[in-house]
DNA sequence: TATGAATGAGTGTTCATTCAT
DNA sequence: TATGAATGAACACTCATTCAT
C-alpha cells in the first residue's frame, strides 16, 4: 500500500530509503520507531515520507509485506515431500539462512508477531500468528497420518511447543553461539565464518532432532 | 533501589502504590508504561513517585526485583531431588501456578526479558536471560551425569530449546486453551475452574514429556 | 489574473478545472480549501495549478471575479425602473434564483465577504462589502427622493439593515425552509419542487414587505 | 471543562492566559487559531496549555461558556416586561454595550455560531443557533398575542429576518460608524467618545424602529 | 514529606509551493 | 506545457522529569 510515488522512485533513492526504514523498524518496535529519526539520518525532508506512504502504519505494513515477499522467494524451493522432520529441517535451515543474510529483514518478520497499541496492526499480527500455528498443526497432523508422530500428541498443543523450540529456542541458541543477542546482531551484523555457518546448520538439526524424538511414536 | 522514603511509607499507601505500578507495568511494556497514568489512578501527586524512586527505570527495576523475591519465596520448596524431568515438571507447574495467582507479577517476570530502548535496562535483561539459561544448562548437565539425558546433547544448546518450549511454547498453549492471549489475561484475569486447572497441569506435563523423550538417551 | 496558460487551455480541460476549483472553494473557506484536493480529484499534477495561477490566492480571486461576471450577466436584465421595493424584490428574487441554479457560484459570492487570515484578500473583501453597501444606500436615497422611503431614515445606516435582512436573514430562512443549512445545500444540492420554488419566492416577498413597511413614510 | 489546574492558577497568571487565548480566538476562527501562537506570546511552555485544558476544542468551549456567563451577568437586568420592541431594544442595547466593552468577548459569542470542520463543535453551534432563533420566534409570537405584531407574519420566518437585522445588520452599521470593521475593532479596540456612544445607542433604536414598523399590524 | 504546575524536547502529520525533468 | 517529488515550516499534542512551595 505504498503510494505510486514510492514505486516510481529512483532505484538508489528508493534503496536508501528502504534501508533506513528497515534499520529503524528492525532496531525498534513499532511504537518506538521514529519517522523523524529516519528522515534525519537520510537528510531528507519529513514530508517526503508522506509522499511515499500514508503514515507510519502504512510504512510498517509495507516492510512486513516486503519481508514476506523476500522470504517467499528464498523459500521457493521448499520441499513438500519427505518426512515431517525433513520438511521442518528444510524450513528452519532456510530460516537460519535468513538470519545469516540481512538479519534486519528477519527481525521485521518477528516484529509482525509483536503486540502493539496500534489497533490497525492487531489484525495483521493475529493473522501472522495464526498462519504459523496452523502450518505447524497441519504438519503434525500429517505426521500422525504417516506414522511419524505418535497419536497421543494433541497437534494443536504440540504446535505451540514446536514453535517455541524453533522460534524462541533456535534463535536464542543461534545468537548465543554468535556471542551476541537478537538486538545486537541486528544492530551490527557481521560476516559469518564457514565454521560458524556449519555450527548454525547443526543447531537447526539439533532442534529438529529433539522434536523428532520428542514426538515420535 | 527505591529511596528510603519508599520503605518508610505507611503500609497501606505503599501497597496501593505497588498495586498501581504493578498494573501499569504488567499491562504495558517499559516504554509505553506511563508514570502519569499511575499517579492519576492513585490520585497522588506526580512528584511523589520521584520521592520514592529516582525515575521510571528505577521503579521498573524495583518491580522486577520484587518479582524475583516473590518467586523465590514460592519456589522455596522446589525439590532438589528426583529425576531432571520431575524437577522440571515441578518448576513449571510452579510457573503455571504463578499465572493462576496474580498474573501481573508473572508478566513482570517476562517483562524483564523484553528488549528496550533504555540502555540502563539492557544489563538487567542480559543478566536475567543468562540466569535462566544457566539454570537449565546445569539441570541438563546433571541429567547427563545421572543418565537421564543423552550424551550427544549439548547442554548449552539444549537449554535454549527447553526454554523455548517452556516459556514461549507453554504460555502460548496455555492462553490458547484459555481462549485469550497474554495481554488479555493480564488485563482481565478471571478465576480458573477446576477443569481448566487440570487441563493446564496437563499442558505442563505434555511439554515436559516432549522434552523427556526428546532428550532421553 | 490567471496566467495566459489558463486562457489557452483546451475548453473541456479548463471547464473541468474550474468545476473542481469551484467545488473546493464553495465547500471550504479559503484557509481550509485544499489545492491538493483539487488536483487529486482531477488527476492532474500539482504543478499545473501553478502554471495557471500564481498561487492559491490568485485562484480564489479569479473565482470571485468569475462569479461577478456570471452574476452581472444574469442580472443584466435587472429593471432600473419601478419603486425601490419592486427593484429590491427583483434583485433578490434573482439572488434566490442563483441559489436554485448552481449554488456553488452563489457560495463563492458569499465567500468573498468572509474574513481571512490572508492579508492579500482583505482589500477584496472590503471592496465587495463596500459595493453592496453603496448599492443599497443609493437605492434608499433614490427611494427618499421618490417618496417611498421616509426622510428620517439614514440611508447609510439603513443600508446595513437591509443587507442584514436580505443576506443573512433571507438565506437563513431559505435554508430552514429547505430543512438544511448553507453548507449542506452546497455539498448536496437537490432539485427544487415547484411547490418549494413558490415558497421561496414568497420568502423573498416577505422580506421585502418587512422592509417596505419598515422604511415607508 | 477546564482541568482543576486551571481553576487553581494564580489569578494574574490565569488572567494573562485567558487574555492571550481570548485574543487568539477572537482574531481567528477555530481552525486558524493557533495554540503555538498563544504560548509563544505568553512565553510559557506548550505543555502548560494541556495542563489547563484537554485540548484546543476544550479551550475554545471554555471561552464560549465563559462568554455566556459574562453576558448572562450583564443581561441580568433584562426586562421581561414592556412591548416586544422595548424588550428587543433593551436586549440589543445590551449587545451594543458588550461591543463597547471588551469586543473580543463579543467576538467569541459570534464565533460559537460559525461553522467548523471540527465535529465536536457542531453540536454547540447548532444549539446556540437554535437558542437565538427560538428566543426571537417566541418573542414574535408573544407580540402577535399582544397585538404588536401583525397576524399575517410567520414568526418562524420573521425570526430569521429579525436576527439578520440585529446581528449582521446592526454590527455592520456599528462598525461603519466607527470607521472600521469587525476584525479591525477586535484587533485594536479604542475608547469610545460620549458622542459615539450616543450614536450607537441611536443605531440600535433605528434597527428596532425599522422592525417595529415592518412587523406592526 | 507531599504537592502539582511548569517544562521542553519529542511525536506524527499536513500542505502550499518550488523546480528539475 | 505538464509533471510530481522534494521541501520545510507549521500544526496539535504527550510525557518524564524538576523544583518552588
Amino acid at each position: 500500500m505504498p503510494r505510486p510515488t514510492f514505486d516510481r522512485l529512483a532505484p538508489d533513492k528508493r534503496a536508501r530509503f528502504v534501508d533506513a526504514a528497515l534499520d529503524e523498524f528492525a532496531r525498534h518496535r513499532f511504537a518506538e520507531a521514529s519517522v523523524s529519526r529516519i528522515v534525519a539520518r537520510l537528510g531528507i525532508a519529513k514530508g517526503s515520507v508522506y509522499q511515499y506512504f500514508d503514515d507510519k502504519v502504512d510504512l510498517f505494513r509495507w516492510l512486513v509485506a516486503e519481508h514476506g515477499r523476500r522470504r517467499a522467494e528464498l523459500a521457493g524451493a521448499m520441499p513438500a515431500e519427505g518426512t515431517v522432520w525433513e520438511r521442518l529441517a528444510a524450513a528452519y535451515r532456510a530460516g537460519v539462512a535468513e538470519w545469516q543474510g540481512d538479519p534486519r529483514w528477519a527481525r521485521i518478520g518477528l516484529r509482525s508477531l509483536e503486540p502493539t497499541d496500534e489497533p490497525r496492526l492487531e489484525a495483521l499480527r493475529r493473522e501472522h500468528q495464526a498462519a504459523v500455528a496452523s502450518f505447524l498443526e497441519a504438519l503434525l497432523r500429517q505426521g500422525q497420518a504417516e506414522g511419524q508422530v505418535r497419536d497421543d500428541v494433541d497437534p494443536a498443543v504440540a504446535a505451540h511447543f514446536v514453535q517455541g523450540v524453533l522460534t524462541t529456542g533456535l534463535l536464542s541458541a543461534l545468537f548465543a553461539r554468535l556471542d551476541t543477542d537478537l538486538e545486537g546482531w541486528v544492530a551490527a551484523p557481521r560476516a559469518i565464518t564457514e565454521r560458524e555457518a556449519a555450527a548454525l546448520r547443526d543447531l537447526a538439526d539439533q532442534a529438529v532432532e529433539l522434536l523428532r524424538r520428542g514426538l515420535a511414536p
